[in-house]
DNA sequence: ATGGTTGCGGAGCAA
């Protein structure tokens, strides 16, 4: 029974933070990375540098200056084809793989839409887009049934509990934390029976944060953060889970990402 | 209440 370590990361532009791939290597020795917003073509993406750090096996799905997800991996696997195109719009938010461990090992990576300023779907078209993304990929999980041996992770850009967000209160109409979107998050969970990875070593009400805005003048003096990057696990693996990080020192690293890498060792 | 920063791409949009 193999164990696997496994990462998440919104990295914000894989060509620009390639330097910093190393220094997750070195810092987290995972055996797979999940990325989101690689803002990067297929055919531009730095394969040579990441097969440098010892991933021979990758699949990207980027698009040029948004969006994009990549899944970089020491083992071997194969990319799940037939999985939708949520809401019709080819915008490379979603990649799922097949790894080659016995028993098999599904694995979705996932970056859900931001949804903009206003959280109101008439006046906000990209809200109604992030509302509409997850209701799609509920009715998937509802009709697949209970997940088996899966893991579902990435910038869910969705901080579900009081203790995901600095201040509650001050957070409620704030996009990423309103009930409506909350709501959300949690059918989308219930509908594939996903069990979360890291509030199973960190219940609540301890606070956990992923993402730090850029906007603060000392993010962690000020330290108003939200948990919106997540990995999920099949009820079957949950068992197996042995460590968790979430790698809060990479917010200072040098021209890093607004998000931290987060890490889930497990067996499978 | 407002504004604050970053990346892409080379202005303005998205986050």
């Amino acid at each position: 029974m193999p164990t696997l370590r496994i990462v998440t990361w919104n990295i914000n532009s894989v060509r620009l933070r390639l330097p910093l791939l190393a220094d997750l290597v070195r810092d987290l020795a995972p055996d797979v990375i999940c990325l989101q917003e690689t803002k990067c073509p297929d055919a531009l993406f730095p394969h040579e540098g990441v097969e440098a750090l010892g991933f021979p096996h990758r699949a990207v799905r980027g698009m040029k200056g948004y969006n994009g997800t990549a899944i970089l991996s020491r083992l071997p696997f194969s990319v799940r084809a037939d999985d939708p195109d949520w809401c019709a719009r080819g915008d490379c938010r979603h990649l799922g793989a097949d790894l080659a461990v016995p028993g098999g090992l599904e694995l979705h990576n996932f970056y859900v839409p931001a949804g903009g300023d206003v959280p109101d779907r008439e006046a906000n078209p990209k809200f109604a887009h992030k509302l509409d993304f997850i209701a799609e990929a509920t009715a998937w999980n509802a009709a697949r049934g209970p997940a088996r041996r899966a893991m579902m992770l990435g910038d869910l850009n969705i901080a579900p509990l009081e203790s995901d967000v600095w201040s509650h209160r001050q957070l409620l109409d704030v996009v990423s934390h309103t009930p409506v979107e909350v709501a959300a998050l949690e059918g989308w969970q219930r509908a594939g029976a996903w069990h979360d990875a890291i509030r199973h070593f960190v219940p609540p009400p301890e606070k956990i944060y992923t993402w730090w805005s850029y906007r603060a003048r000392d993010w962690e003096a000020s330290d108003r953060g939200r948990r919106l990057d997540h990995i999920w696990v099949s009820q079957d693996l949950a068992a197996g889970l042995r460590d968790w990080r979430v790698h809060r020192a990479a917010r200072n690293w040098t021209q890093t990402s607004d998000h931290v890498p987060v890490l889930v060792e497990l067996d499978v």
